[in-house]
RNA sequence: GGCCCCUUCAUCUAGCGGUUAGGAUUCCAGGUUUUCAUCCUGGCCACAGGAGUUCGAGUCUCCUAGGGGUCACCA
């Protein structure tokens, strides 16, 4: 069975660069009826932040990735830790270092002042005689000496790493509590991880982790490290970059299946195919046609699949969406006559709400530029006489209110401008939108007439 | 700096020794639309550079350049 997970740490918001690995882990782990599970990488008791795994759930949830059993918090796990620990002390695959951080820092700067890589000497590693009184030591796990540390990543192939370049980390700080590598190594294995997708930041930590493998004996997970998402310009994410929070994009108006779109497509692709449903990616996502390369992260495209599920979601859905965004079409008998006539025309949810406030309410100010093009000559005449025909006609369909345009325009054997350009000033104070007889057939014949009257007014005001 | 990874249009990518180097986004042009948007059609734009290997290289090898990652008692 696939076991895959999720595992960071609660220092922050969900950013998108994390919820591209969840996706692909989520996305694998379902494809094969696995398990996907979360854990929380807590074990720094002094950086953690409650609100941060807060604001990690919820985006979660937002986007639909749901995981398996409880969510697995390190810090309730150091009596593990404590337990593997003590023995790799016992059984001398790891041991206690008495160099204070001021020596270690020291050993650095002179290292560094040599030119050399900064690196723990290992002068504790058999260190037998009288330990020096007052220094609570760390526990340090003795790494190969010489040789080579390697793996397959199913991303990267083969990745061989010389022992010279893994020191003897330390496994647990001198306060007792166990570090990164060791705690990520030894949950993994317990929980039963078949693949690890992560960032390939964490490359380096793979040997790491390995020599923590290799000293427990168990055996490791197969390895996969995705390329970064870089920014527009080609540069490492950051917060100057904007909208790096997951939850951002729902407050801008993006629905959750066209960012997972989009992620799905960073670093992963299937021939040609740029639009996937959720039941798409799971049929065809498979972590070894992971890019080995970044990619740029692009405005345009994200926002061009948003407009694309918009377009495609069902009317209700949109409705209450939109809730968020301030409008309310609840108890409104013409959701689909609003929504059709809008949602072809928005790239956001944002954009939509404000395509149907201008429908829906009557314009606050006009365009004064519309204004002067549309009302030349007898325009004011031409509005009268056509609400004159509305009243005979009483139309309520958008395809009747096109036929009274229709028959409007032939029986005064004018252009259909002359009449739709100063109908639309007036319904919508500018000189573009939907469809008029759409917009007429939602406002009602009153609410035309009242906007008609409304726009003569404010043309004798000027 | 050491070590490691990466390199096809502006961007996301297809390609897995023989292709007019394909698709998508952006942009431009045309069509549809009373308008705008949608939609449709078309166009512009790429194998980082250099050596090899080969009958033949975007595809394999090496070098150079550029970009990125990493070197904590952070995760």
């Amino acid at each position: 069975m696939v076991v895959t997970r999720f595992a960071p740490s609660p220092t922050g918001y969900l950013h998108i660069g994390g919820l591209r690995t969840a996706l692909f882990n989520w996305l694998w782990a379902r494809k094969n009826q696995g398990k996907f599970l979360l854990r929380i990488e807590d074990t720094d008791l002094t950086r953690n932040s409650q609100e941060a795994l807060q604001a990690i759930l919820e985006a979660f949830e937002w986007v639909g990735l749901n995981y398996d059993g409880e969510v697995i918090y390190q810090s309730k796990r150091f009596d593990i830790y404590k337990k593997y620990i003590k023995q790799l002390l016992e059984e001398g695959k790891a041991y206690k270092c008495y160099m204070t951080k001021e020596e270690l820092d020291a050993l650095r700067q002179e290292q560094m002042a040599r030119g050399e890589r900064p690196r723990y000497d290992g002068r504790y590693r058999d260190f037998t005689g009288e330990p020096p009184a007052g220094v609570e030591p760390v526990i340090r796990i003795k790494a190969p000496q010489e040789g080579f540390i390697e793996f397959e990543d199913g991303i990267k192939g083969k990745v061989k790493i010389a022992a010279s370049e893994v020191d003897d980390f330390i496994i647990a700080r001198s306060d007792g509590t166990p570090t990164y590598n060791f705690v990520v190594a030894i949950d993994d294995y317990e929980m039963g991880l078949t693949d690890v997708i992560r960032g390939d930041d964490h490359l380096y930590n793979t040997p790491k982790q390995l020599v923590v493998y290799e000293a427990l004996g168990f055996k490791p997970p197969k390895f996969y490290h995705v390329a970064m998402i870089n920014n527009e310009q080609g540069k490492k994410l950051s917060k100057r970059d904007g909208a790096l929070d997951v939850m951002e994009y729902k407050r801008m108006g993006y629905l959750p299946e066209a960012l997972l779109n989009f992620l799905v497509r960073l670093g992963w692709s299937h021939g040609d195919q740029e639009i996937f449903s959720i039941d798409e990616m799971l049929e065809l996502f498979d972590p070894k046609n992971i890019n080995k390369s970044a990619s740029s992260y692009n405005l345009d495209k994200l926002l061009w699949l948003n407009a694309h599920y918009i377009k495609n979601s069902e009317n209700e859905k949109l409705a209450k969406l939109l809730e968020d965004f301030g409008v309310s079409l609840q108890n409104f008998d013409k959701i689909d006559a609003v929504l059709n006539a809008t949602k072809s025309r928005a790239k956001t949810l944002a954009d939509l709400a404000n395509e149907i406030n201008k429908i829906l309410n009557e314009p606050a100010k006009y365009s004064e530029k519309a204004v002067k093009k549309a009302f030349k000559g007898d325009a004011v005449q031409i509005l009268d006489e056509f609400v004159s025909l509305l009243k005979e006609l009483k139309p309520t369909t958008k395809e009747q209110y096109h036929d009274a345009m229709q028959k409007f325009v032939q029986s005064k054997e004018i252009g259909f401008g002359k009449l739709g350009q100063p109908l639309r000033v007036a319904l919508l104070g500018e000189m573009s939108g939907p469809g008029l007889d759409e917009v007429m057939a939602i406002l009602g014949l009153s609410e035309v007439e009242k906007r008609v009257e409304k726009i003569k007014k404010h043309l004798l005001g000027n």
